[in-house]
DNA sequence: TTTCCTGCAAAAGCTTTGCACGCAG
DNA sequence: CTGCGTGCAAAGCTTTTGCAGGAAA
């Protein structure tokens, strides 16, 4: 009930577009594009628009509950950004997508380019591509 | 002169926009997106066209040659998949990018996810996000 | 000469905007 | 009550497709 909080101390409001997008988010095993959303969210609210998971998926990511991800075949994923830093390997053939825990030597790597380029670095993308067990099997 | 034997070797031909698409590519400060590469490409290509651009730039990732990035406010950027794995910190503000070495530890990371989750992982995206000194110093 | 490429025009998709109504606070 | 949030319709972009003429090998 996190997120709810937030929206309220940001003056935002709880509704239940807002409520379906994020229980869809919370049950996805990968990174969803906007009509993945709206399908999956339509069956806990069924007047949902895409339009609406348009402008909840910004207001989201704007808050910071939610971040783009890079997605084979166009990047037009989101996924709920877990607190502890997770990223994804992610399947070339069937765009199914595992989470794994960030590298413990990512932050020594931020600190490396800082000093290196002068950025003052805020945030990172890492994501691994590969082919997931069955598309291997599938392969043979 | 490498990607021009590239496509000889798999049958496809060297052309003048192919010629320009690259040579953009490699004047590259950071990703660019296709409506950059045309205008860019123009400059030394007067009728290059961007649908031109578009089916070029899938040749060249197709083969390997390009890779998609992800990009502040949007993600539909272009850039050489130098060999070396190289990576890029974007700059949030004016989108400007930076290159860097990847990590050393990184090859370690993807045996450790490839026993962990079953994928064979054949590739990887790791990108730093905040920035850059210009823009560090403008918002004082 | 034979295909592969290219640019144009148009179609198809995706994302954003404008507006009036409805609901959260 | 008040004003933010919603869905619809339509506009605005980006990306893909179909074609006929042109160029590389």
């Amino acid at each position: 009930m996190e997120w709810e909080c937030k929206l309220a101390e940001t003056g935002y409001r709880v509704t239940g577009p807002r409520r379906a997008v994020m229980e869809v988010l919370r049950q996805a095993e990968g990174p969803l594009s906007p009509c993945d959303i709206l399908e999956r969210g339509q069956q806990s609210h069924q007047s949902l628009g895409l339009v609406t998971v348009y402008r909840t998926l910004d207001l989201f990511a704007e808050l910071g509950l939610v971040r783009k991800a890079h997605v084979a075949g166009g990047c037009h994923g989101y996924m709920l950004s877990s607190p502890g830093h997770h990223h994804a390997v992610i399947c070339r053939e069937c765009a199914c997508a595992v989470e794994f825990r960030g590298d413990d030597n990512l932050p020594l790597l931020i600190e490396r380019v800082e000093a290196e380029t002068g950025f003052r670095i805020q945030g990172h993308l890492l994501q691994l591509f590969g082919l997931c067990q069955n598309c291997q099997n599938r392969e043979s």
